[in-house]
DNA sequence: ACTATATAGTGCGATATCGTATTAAATTGG
DNA sequence: CCAATTTAATACGATATCGCACTATATAGT
């Protein structure tokens, strides 16, 4: 790598950093008070991805510590969104599956997250930002291999 | 936006919130203990943005709370990084300088990181990268003024 | 000039984050 | 098989984050 293109790294993580600020900000400003960006997330992925992880498939999806995610699933099953059982294929483990209710919120949280999306969208249309998840994704990738 | 292309824009947050979570954790693997990435995050920018900055303008700049930014600088200052003199243009306000031995922590910290970032830039050359920053720092300038 | 309003920084308290150590269960290797 | 090692989850404690409220100063409106 040239000298003079190391910035150019610095700055891809810093902008990183800043949006991830800032969409952090717009979703919990959606979001009802004491539900964060990470609730919303996890119960997005049981829906989206796979209902049924255990806690520590949870925690390399996103990337985060497990001792955050059993924190976050607390959250999560105090309201009623998630049930946690054991596991007997592994008895050391759990699965979480949503509920009724979790994916009850989570249907209200992308409508009422969908104007501010909508309103990205307009100025930044979907094949624009096709490329860019692509690339950030393989930069995921990349990373979460190497860690 | 076609409802169809919805779960792009979440997907595209949840890339962004996967890579901060990489990239502290890289950043934070090399730096010395206690040290974080926001510490580095500001000295960096006060050396190559601008020094001098108010604790408002970096809470701006990084898109962090202004308490935080308070926390972070205590920590600088502690550390003799920065100091905070106050500003005569704005009694209300203070100025942050960066201190010889924050330029010097800087340097290293950056050498400590440049193995990473090369590794990186081995499988991400610099034009893909570039073209990447590009449309992140487009998305962060959006986002910012309509915050 | 004078009062009302807005802004910069920070103390404080509530909560989130996350590293370390612990427990229980699974796996490995001899 | 059994002992040694690894792994999943979590309790606990230290620290970071961040919203609210407060103080000091600046700015605006009359």
């Amino acid at each position: 790598m040239p000298d003079r293109s190391l910035p150019l790294y610095f700055r891809l993580f810093n902008e990183i950093g800043i949006l991830e600020q800032l969409s952090r900000t717009m979703f919990e400003a959606r979001l009802p008070d004491g539900v964060l960006a990470s609730h919303f997330a996890v119960l997005n992925h049981l829906m989206r991805v796979a209902d049924g992880r255990t806690p520590l498939e949870l925690a390399r999806a996103f990337q985060m510590p497990k001792t955050t995610v059993t924190h976050v699933l607390g959250h999560l099953e105090r309201r009623g969104w998630i049930e946690m059982r054991s596991n007997p294929e592994d008895r050391r483990s759990k699965r979480v599956w949503i509920t009724p209710e979790g994916r009850a919120f989570r249907d209200g949280a992308i409508a009422a997250l969908t104007p501010d999306l909508a309103a990205i969208a307009e100025d930044f249309p979907a094949d624009r930002v096709a490329a860019l998840v692509e690339g950030l994704e393989a930069l995921r990738i990349w990373m979460d291999a190497r860690r």
